[in-house]
DNA sequence: CCTCTTGGCAAACGTATGTTTCAAACATCC
DNA sequence: GGATGTTTGAAACATACGTTTGCCAAGAGG
């Protein structure tokens, strides 16, 4: 099994390097050598640093995937209508779920990567993640619709984008957030607690209608 | 004039190709290309990379913390209470007109820099902007604070937090989500209508209280 | 006229990066 | 147990980067 082993020892560091200093901020001597692999282990196994990325996205999203679907399998079950708050906590503990909720660190740094996947110019990975998984993203964003029945389609197309932004953006600089915080209040926060109000602030501004 | 033509010529194509692909990914070379300036101008005019990222921001920032701040001034004199939409208002004004209305391109490009420089580490940025426009941004928060007095100082640093990450995200993404939407319903949206709709959603999420 | 400063230019420097190479070690199967 | 295919290891390769150097042109001041 020295191959699963060092392919999994890679996309850790991966990971968490990339989540820690963006992707062309990690070069491949750092991620080999806190993986205790060989250089050369990277371009053998993945081919190129790009398809590393996109392994530690795949890694992580492709359980994600399966258990939203299977939430909303669940969900839509019963037969009845699911609200804009049964969606959104739905989708919180996909997420959280997805890869165990007692590492709740490494789904934050997740959240970072996710953020700078859109920041990152990063054009081939953009792409790559849209086709892989737009069907479920696209599903998701259908239950919406009826959920939030006084919205234009144009009121939900921006509302969830300054949604994602507001998730993407809190969760992905929660360490430096807290710690700001903490230097302004004294005060800690814990991340469930964080959830909960990004929840609620999503869950106001989504339901939003403008007249332009 | 020649050092000011070359100054600004690399001011101007730093600040459009890091918005474009950021730090990292944009070179010296790139730049200087770019503004038609010889390679050695960077280094020559402004030290090294690091600081021309520095002064990118400055140049953004200084006319808009001035025009912030004149306006809280010209705000204040009335003696009235400001409203959060009163605030929130004041705030898109003086982005939008910091460096004219017209150029509403550059408004966007600069957000992308703003997502940036808060996703990318950078921590030298972050840090030096902080002590430069610290004030500035707690004189505005500070004002925020009797505008919506239903929420403790935890609510209020969580929300405006999450505030700022849909707009950073929704603006600096504006080119792409506009292209996506285009693609999706044919119809195109102009920016000020977005603009609108932001401030609803964060007017909205804001106010939000949670009891944790 | 000479000197000194300022800005521009081409070339080079040193380093770090992603990738490739090739031989050695290892595992697997007949 | 030897042959075969797979995985590691150390080294090299080619390239791109930020930065530095040394020289030249133009202008200012005495």
């Amino acid at each position: 099994m020295a191959q699963k082993d060092t392919v999994d020892r890679i996309l850790d560091a991966a990971e968490a390097l990339f989540a820690e200093r963006g992707f062309a901020e990690t070069s491949l001597r750092t991620i080999t050598s806190t993986a205790n692999v060989n250089l050369a282990a990277v371009n053998y196994h993945f081919g190129s640093k790009k398809s590393l990325i996109q392994a530690v996205f795949v890694r992580f999203l492709e359980p994600l995937a399966d258990s939203l679907s299977d939430r909303l399998d669940a969900a839509q079950a019963d037969g009845q209508e699911l609200s804009l708050d049964d969606l959104l906590s739905l989708l919180a503990s996909a997420i959280l779920s997805a890869h165990g909720e007692d590492d709740v660190n490494r789904t934050a740094s997740f959240m970072r990567l996710l953020g700078l996947a859109y920041t990152q110019s990063q054009g081939h990975l953009r792409d790559y993640l849209r086709d892989r998984y737009g069907s479920v993203s696209t599903r998701y964003v259908d239950l919406l619709r009826p959920a939030c029945p006084q919205l234009e389609d144009t009121d939900l197309f921006w509302n969830t984008h300054f949604a994602l932004g507001a998730a993407v953006f809190s969760l992905s600089n929660y360490g430096a957030l807290d710690a700001m915080l903490k230097d302004d209040s004294g005060q800690e926060s814990r991340i469930m607690n964080v959830i909960k109000r990004l929840l609620a602030f999503i869950s106001a501004g989504v339901q939003v209608s403008v007249k332009v």
